[in-house]
RNA sequence: GGUAGGGUACCGAAGCGGCCAAACGGGGCAGACUGUAAAUCUGCUGUCUCUGACUUCAGUGGUUCGAAUCCACUCCCUACCA
């Protein structure tokens, strides 16, 4: 097996570290416990937590013991890294149900089974904290002047930042700790804003229990113009198909940026690293099925295999398909898929046969579709020619919808050139 | 606790008695062009029963024919001082 170390330097993860040679061999040499923290303060992850989830799969793979700890004590403090305003304030329940949902969710990347993974919640051990003993035990091995100098915190002098957040470092410290000593937690590793907090976990470690850590950050993803990545017009791309459908996930992925390609590929698939090199070169309209693999890939692992099938498809009958041939060469299950013959598969949405022998204003038939917030919405967007029915443009915002528009008993409806909606009676 | 400066739409930021649903920039959406890409150009971007009506400029109350703009109090933020 190859050193877990090797495919995730390979694959783009790893952007700082505390002591590259030295994890290096750890992680060649055994099983290593390490975690990742989360915040519990929404019940879904989004793409925007993907990134270490890829990561805690390949460690996973090659035999390494993850640890998903949700702050569940840390989930009050604010956290002064990177501009992040105060978080909101949640009830122990809600925490719980949120830290259960993402558990659920990350179960389809992660193997839970067997202790291979574990999710720890830091209320167990910061809920019963003693202040006293806290800076006792802990408090007296932050420098204040080292804190003052970490760049996180830096910033936020600026603009000021409360005592509670700014003990945030170590509160976070004191879980790597806690987890090193109860669960011989070896590895620490976040986002790259984390690397100031990381390090000083390692650091308490070393003081408290004399013992060696290590710490990792990934890099901040962003699209290639600084934008944050992940962000789409109805906000985050979630993992939780009730908020983002497989379909649209897939539609996510299937619209990157060409130059991005080949990294999407290396983070957020598990396909070989030279293939997706080689996908991620493609020249112009090729480019389009390396896509089409990405995104089939990555809602594969967020939905399965059926789910993705069906996005596929559904895309590719309206969209076209990049590579109907299959002649660009891929090890991704993408090839199994028949798509010559399968009926597409767009988002469905039922409408009361009644309200259709009424008529149907068409404001009011594409916000239920959900593809407008506001009639007001779909107004504008037909003044600009985006709306379409049956792919005709609708140039009359007071339209109204009837039983004579179906055509084989189903509407197709439109909002710009990517949202769909089948309309069916029932 | 004192003094000063602030809280404006998704974000940043103008406006400082009527011409304000509120400049400008970013973001977002749509159209053209394309490869379901990027870049570029154009339009839109509070809600509604939409050539008009209604609700917004931290909150509450007031002054005024009329307030995001003036006054009072409250809440929150920032800076300096304690």
């Amino acid at each position: 097996m190859r050193n877990a170390f090797d495919i995730l330097e390979e694959r783009g993860f790893l952007y700082q570290l505390t002591d590259a040679d030295g994890l290096r061999r750890q992680l060649g040499e055994k099983s290593l416990t390490f975690y990742v923290g989360f915040d519990p303060t929404g019940n879904s992850l989004h793409i925007g937590h993907l990134l270490p989830v890829m990561a805690m799969r390949w460690l996973q793979k090659c035999g390494h013991r993850a640890l998903a700890l949700v702050g569940g004590g840390t989930a009050m403090v604010g956290d002064p890294s990177g501009k992040t305003e105060a978080r909101p304030i949640l009830t122990a329940a809600e925490i719980d149900a949120n830290a259960e949902a993402i558990k659920g969710q990350l179960s389809r990347f992660l193997d839970f089974s067997d202790d291979r993974a574990e999710l720890v919640n830091n209320a167990d051990w910061l809920r019963d904290l003693n202040y006293i003993e806290f800076l006792r035990d802990v408090g007296r091995h932050f420098s204040i002047n080292r804190m003052l100098a970490a760049e996180s915190v830096k910033m936020r002098l600026e603009t000021g930042l409360s005592f509670l957040e700014f003990n945030y470092m170590l509160l976070q410290s004191y879980d790597f700790y806690v987890l090193k000593r109860d669960r011989g937690c070896d590895l620490q590793l976040g986002g790259q804003d984390q690397w100031g907090n990381i390090v000083a976990g390692c650091d308490l470690v070393r003081r408290m229990l004399g013992a060696e850590s290590f710490g990792a950050t990934f890099p901040l993803l962003l699209k290639s113009d600084g934008q944050k990545f992940g962000k789409t017009a109805s906000g985050a791309v979630w993992l939780d198909a009730n908020r983002t459908s497989p379909f649209d996930y897939y539609q996510f992925w299937r619209n990157v940026d060409d130059s991005e390609v080949t990294r999407l590929l290396g983070f957020f698939t598990g396909l070989p690293m030279d293939e997706a090199k080689r996908l991620g070169a493609l020249p112009a309209p090729a480019i389009n099925r390396a896509k089409e693999i990405l995104a089939f890939e990555a809602t594969l692992l967020a939905h399965g295999i059926e789910e993705a099938t069906k996005a596929y498809v559904a895309a590719g009958s309206e969209f076209g398909f990049a590579d109907p041939e299959g002649s660009i060469e891929t090890s991704s299950r993408i090839t199994e898929v028949q798509v010559a013959k399968t009926d597409s598969d767009l988002p469905t949405v039922a409408v009361p046969q009644a309200e259709l022998a009424a008529g149907l204003w068409v404001a009011k038939l594409f916000v239920d579709a959900g593809l407008a917030k506001s009639n007001g919405e779909v107004r504008r967007l037909i003044k600009g020619g985006g709306c379409y029915l049956n792919d005709d443009r609708i140039t009359d915002d007071t339209l109204t919808v009837t039983l004579d528009h179906l055509q084989d008993g189903q509407l197709t409806i439109r909002a710009g050139k990517k949202n769909r909606r089948r309309i069916v009676v029932g």
